[in-house]
This record gives structure tokens, C-alpha cells and sequence, in this order.
DNA sequence: TATGATGCCTACCGATTCTAGGTATCAACT
DNA sequence: AGTTGATACCTAGAATCGGTAGGCATCATA
């Protein structure tokens, strides 16, 4: 991928595939560009990395997915944040934190 | 691991064993006990993570291991930062900066 | 008509952390 | 004396997961 793009820490990808859906039903393309855009470009999420996470994500019930035409007539797979999904997300959210903090704390060591 | 303990992500322990050596020389177990009391009891490396992980860092050059006696008169191994894992030191936590920025960027979205 | 963007997918690779074991020394407690 | 827990090193194998690299189809645009 691009040098300029940030590669993923592993475990950080359902967290924003969340957060990406969180605003909004969404088709699997999309999400990776919505990533992309809400980063302002640090974050770009491979193909090969978005779909058999949102499969993984599905199979987990956090969300569900149906076929649909979308305004410009083509067909793609959306996906919605389901309640379980929504509850996931808190948390993934809350650990990331969480390690953020732990990680400043041996950082501000001197 | 203990439920209260973070899981850490792949790609951040290199960082802390880095940040956790550039405090001073030290042998591998002491390692683990430095960044868990840096971080607050937050972060607890396992022996199975840290030990390979040793020997990676060891294997680029970012780290140098002698054998020693402390002043308890036990053997251990001790380990210093190398200048090139100085630099590499600086080169992660860049990267970790960008990846917090980048995701907290994504979270922000309404 | 050719190219690039959109849109879906899979197979395999590589890296890394964890679990679960093993060994040994030493202090402390029973 | 024996047991336990902390210290100190190590390895093998499992599991996870993101990336690379491929495939296929549609559509707009040059």
C-alpha cells in the first residue's frame, strides 16, 4: 500500500469498521472510504482486509447484511450496525482507550 | 491472562520493551515488571510474548545482550539500547502518534 | 475501446501475541 | 525437610488478523 498511509494495528479494524457503520448504513466499499475520509487519508483499509472482516463481524452478530440498489443503480451489500454491534463498538472503544492511556503512562516515563 | 490486564496489539510491544530498555540497562524478566508498574498494573507482557520478542529485537540490532549477576548474585541476561534501536525507538512512537491521532480523527465523527 | 473507479470475493502469506509447557534458583513459610 | 511462590530463562504450537495478489463484473469517461 502507500507509504504515506498508516498500517492497522491488529484488533483496530472492527473498531472503526463500527465506528464507520455507527453513522450510518453502509456498503462494504463505502466503508473503506468513508475510513478514509473521516482520517483525513491516514487510514486507508485494504480490500482484502475489509471484506473477510465484515464477514467475521457479521458471523458475530454485531452487524447484518442485505442486498440492495443504491441512487446511482448499482447493487452493492449494505451493512447496519445491529444493537449488539452498537454495544461492541462501546466496548472496543473503551479498550482502546484504556490501552491508549497504559501505553502514555510507560511513555511519560523518564 | 487476568481479565484486568489489556490484551496488547500487535506491533505495540516492541515499542514498550524499547521505551521500558531506553530507562536503562535490564534483564528480560525485569523488563515485565517495568512496564507493568510504569503503566499502572495496565499492561502485563507474558513470558511467551517478551522472550521471542527479545530475540527479534536482538536479531535487528535495536538491542544488546550480555550475561551478567545483579546484585542479588543471580544470573541474568541484561539488555541495553542499542543507537539504532534509539532511533527505532522514536520511529514507532511517530507511527503510534499518527495511528492514535488517525483513529481518534474517525471517533470524532458524528 | 481502454482505463480507472466502483463493487464484490477468495487464497495464501507473514507477523506477532498468547497458552502452555519445561528448567532452575532462591526465599519464606510450614 | 518439603512446599510454595517469585524470579529468571526458554520453546513449541495455536490462533488471530491484516496485507498482498489475484479474480470477476459494472459503469463513466477519455
Amino acid at each position: 500500500m502507500a507509504k504515506d498511509k498508516a498500517d492497522l494495528l491488529q484488533g483496530t479494524l472492527d473498531m472503526l469498521i463500527l465506528k464507520a457503520l455507527s453513522l450510518g448504513e453502509l456498503h462494504g466499499y463505502g466503508v473503506i472510504q468513508r475510513i478514509r475520509q473521516l482520517s483525513d487519508e491516514m487510514l486507508n483499509v485494504e480490500q482484502g482486509s475489509l471484506y473477510p472482516a465484515l464477514y467475521r463481524i457479521e458471523q458475530k452478530g454485531w452487524v447484518s447484511a442485505r442486498w440492495d440498489v443504491h441512487e446511482t443503480g448499482r447493487e452493492a451489500k449494505f451493512y447496519k450496525l445491529t444493537r449488539t454491534g452498537r454495544k461492541q463498538l462501546e466496548t472496543q472503544e473503551a479498550s482502546w482507550d484504556r490501552l491508549v492511556l497504559a501505553i502514555a503512562k510507560v511513555r511519560q516515563a523518564t
